[in-house]
DNA sequence: TTTAGTCTGGCAACCGTTTGCAAGGGAGGA
DNA sequence: TCCTCCCTTGCAAACGGTTGCCAGACTAAA
């Protein structure tokens, strides 16, 4: 059995409020005492039980974080940036994977409460009542969803659509396809709201789609059958699905149908063709998530990040 | 603030014990008891406090996984299966990325110790003496890891290397380069075992390497300059990596050098070539670690799966 | 009616820490 | 020499639960 802090009291005789003190406020503690103390407690290798702590003080010195689906490459950067992040802050992240189910990630919020002082939930599932009902719990900080008076950090979607249709409308693409995402996706509605508001655009809408490269794969053969020469894809995953749904049926890209997709994540890079994205702050937007929680005394506060357009070789001229 | 156990006793003029048994004894209680209880507790949404309950009961239903590097698609399919395997049994996971840094990897560990009931090690980087230390805190399973009475999952590594090398040599390839991974990662040694005993073979070592493409990307010149025809890397990232560096020096693969890779991650399938790689079983291991976890009464059980190798495009015949 | 057994629920100790309060001792000032 | 004040430490309650033990109320058997 590990040692607890009365085992180190008794190994030097003193009271266990004054071994407490000895690690948690120092200088209230007499330098000789704190000697000995420290002595017995790395001799017995004592730790302090920090859930135990976290009984009376209320801090965990935790926070959780919730994914839709860690094998998305997108998620990671933004992952190791807030655990990096955190650390500086002396906190520690424990991530989290709902396999885009709404209940596991209900669950899993349940579980997380009180054993962390706040959750991120990126891209999260739950409709916008839910996690505010949770939120009575728990402290949240949400990544790319806006929900009245909570703490967001948003990435510059909108932004980046514009910049991709501009890109796609100067290549002379006036049909374009729109590839969306899963039910209820703030992304999605974001990207659309933006093409849907851009004139002179022949527009397709098809969705909701899984958000990975099976969603691609799956309209493929609808987007070829809808004549649109160009595609905005939900993220990268989707857009390299469908490229490869569409070299499947003998469809060139971008010779006939140029792709754009989101995130920018490496599979995209490596890609032939490399695929034109819009890249996606991941990792800023993951340390501005802890910061986030870290200060929310201060209530709402809503950060947006800048999306940047990244040319490759998945767009070019439309056909004539 | 959450209800607790005091507020509902209260509410319904019963004894805490009561609430307490109503949820983790109901046969103990009165079928018309329990119902007004449970009719209180959900009134007041109150919900067990788990980091409560865990330090009088010792068991916590979670339990931690630790990675090296979450980036590396290699890992998420394992943490995915782990955690749906986990949540069949009642259990959940928290998963933390140690960024390759054997100091934070430890420093997880610590913090896991007293919140979870277990913790799985995946390719840790720490030493052998260390994880036998920190074992007598929390219970461990280590996954591709050899370590005396440890419960461990291990990979048929051997199995593998061996199928990648003759299949090798039946192209014609005599000087093979192997390139290593980590220093004390289990999978390089085994790796560099099989080849060092296999006859009639001419090899040139390179390591330690970091386990990514950049660690590919370094030696690339080297393995070029060292005139080995084929090269066995540490995983698919390194050999993508490689590849990279080779076609950057107009080397090309498999023509002039063929290269094979471990894992049988995805953007392995999607590169150009399409590599040929040694499936690791990362599913399975995820799955058979948690059930490790949970029977490990049975002390140190060591399951090996297998692996297997895929041809792609990576690999060809050697110029003659 | 007495006796033994079964249900049910209260009591209180305990898990490992923190923290407000108070007491004892020593030092410095008057 | 006496009074303050500060420093150091102990005491005990609290955090939110769980659980062994005990007692009262019934039930059923004798």
């Amino acid at each position: 059995m590990a040692a607890t802090i009365k085992d180190v009291a008794r190994t030097c005789g003193v009271h266990v409020s004054t071994v407490s003190r000895t690690f948690s406020a120092p200088h209230l503690v007499n330098p000789a005492t704190r000697a000995r103390v420290l002595a017995a407690a790395d001799d017995l290798g004592y730790r302090p039980n920090r859930a135990a702590r976290a009984l009376t003080t209320g801090r965990t010195f935790n926070m959780g974080l919730i994914v839709a689906d860690i094998a998305n490459p997108f998620f990671p950067p933004l992952i190791k940036a807030a655990q990096a992040q955190a650390r500086g802050r002396d906190y520690h992240v424990f991530v989290a994977d709902t396999d885009e189910d709404p209940r596991v990630e209900e669950e899993l919020i349940r579980t997380f409460t009180k054993q962390v002082d706040g959750v991120l939930l990126c891209s999260p599932r739950l409709s916008n009542r839910m996690i505010e009902r949770l939120a009575e719990d728990v402290p949240f900080v949400v990544v790319n969803r806006r929900i009245k008076g909570m703490p967001a950090v948003l990435m510059n979607v909108a932004q980046g659509a514009r910049h991709a249709l501009e890109h796609l409308t100067g290549l002379g693409h006036r049909r374009i396809a729109l590839v969306s995402g899963p039910i209820g996706s703030w992304t999605s509605n974001e990207m659309q709201g933006v093409a849907a508001e851009t004139p002179g655009l022949d527009l397709v809408f098809f969705g909701p789609n899984q958000p990975k490269e099976a969603g691609g794969l799956a309209v493929a053969a609808d987007v070829a059958a809808c004549g649109a020469s160009a595609v905005l894809a939900y993220n990268d995953l989707v857009a390299l699905g469908l490229i490869e749904g569409l070299s499947a049926m003998e469809i060139g890209v971008p010779d006939q149908i140029s792709v754009i997709g989101f995130d920018d994540i490496l599979p995209g890079r490596l890609n032939r063709p490399k695929l034109t994205t819009v890249a996606m702050p991941a990792a800023a937007a993951g340390r501005m998530a802890v910061d986030l929680l870290l200060q929310s005394g201060g209530e709402g506060a809503t950060v947006t990040l800048d999306t940047a357009l990244i040319v490759r070789e998945s767009t070019g001229r439309a056909q004539t």
